[in-house]
DNA sequence: TGACTCATGTCAGGATTCTGACATAGATTC
DNA sequence: GAATCTATGTCAGAATCCTGACATGAGTCA
């Protein structure tokens, strides 16, 4: 059951938990967002919009983890349906700024009340110093996962 | 750049730090299984049957966080490759108990460790206690996400 | 200036995963 | 015992995402 020397214990591992919770969290956004008609990455694009407005299709697409390829088709859809605006041509280099449109502004406003309250529910059973210990552990992971100078 | 009211702060959300925790792992587990041609999936799958031999399709399913048809194509392949057997014929109602088949170990003990490598590079910054935090708090989020009694 | 490198936007094709649906076996209820 | 409910395995089609590839624009360097 425990750990032989050649396996995972899944019981304990802390890779699989971090999967299973980002699961959940998944699952839980996505229940909140199919009354919207928004899926998680829509609602991913929209949000970063929001707070770095002018940003292009390669810098959306590493903010969602998802390649460039994914954030296009996304961004065509969104343009389509007047979520979001881009410039025929590009004002310096390729590089295509975009913006929310009033219509984006509105949608979004919905779906982050939504995932915020699946947010708020994540965390309602930690203190204080458990969240800020949790964003600590979690910077720690990603900076080691990364590699940085090891 | 904060929160005004209406929208999520991702440089401070713990579900934005989640994903990116998450996506990095994963990300991590892609490259190193990659020179074994095994996808995460894939690997979790014979993880999981190594620790609960017998496991069904649909217990494997839920286990890897994918649906059952997913993992039901899965299971074909292994099984045409020869890492998993199951019987022609279930022995009590539907259900087919899956194996590891001695290939199908062998191959998982060459991506055990590999991921195994990579869930120590992870944790290599983190104290024993912040471990044990770590593992507290996620569970406390998977329950509360779940929505226990809540 | 010219060659090189890098990042970007975009198109095409393929792989992966999901949703919908169906038949079947066991458990539950009456 | 019959009806109902739930869970399972499986097939088919659709949606999603990725890999590969190409042309273009900006920065670097000789």
């Amino acid at each position: 059951m425990s750990q032989d020397g050649a396996g995972i214990d899944l019981g304990t591992s802390l890779g699989y938990l971090l999967k299973e919770t980002s699961s959940a969290l998944r699952t839980a956004m996505e229940e909140v967002l199919r009354p919207l008609e928004m899926s998680v990455t829509h609602y991913s694009c929209l949000e970063l919009l929001a707070q770095r407005p002018g940003l292009s299709n390669s810098e959306l697409a590493r903010g969602a983890f998802v390649t460039r390829q994914t954030m296009n088709v996304l961004l065509q859809a969104l343009e389509r349906d007047g979520d979001v605006t881009r410039p025929a041509r590009a004002p310096v280099g390729k590089v295509l700024p975009t913006r929310l449109t009033p219509r984006g502004r509105r949608r979004l406003e919905k779906a982050s009340a939504a995932v915020r309250s699946v947010e708020v529910r994540m965390l309602a059973g930690l203190t204080e110093a458990e969240r800020s210990d949790a964003t600590r552990i979690l910077r720690n992971m990603i900076h080691s996962l990364r590699g940085d100078g090891a």
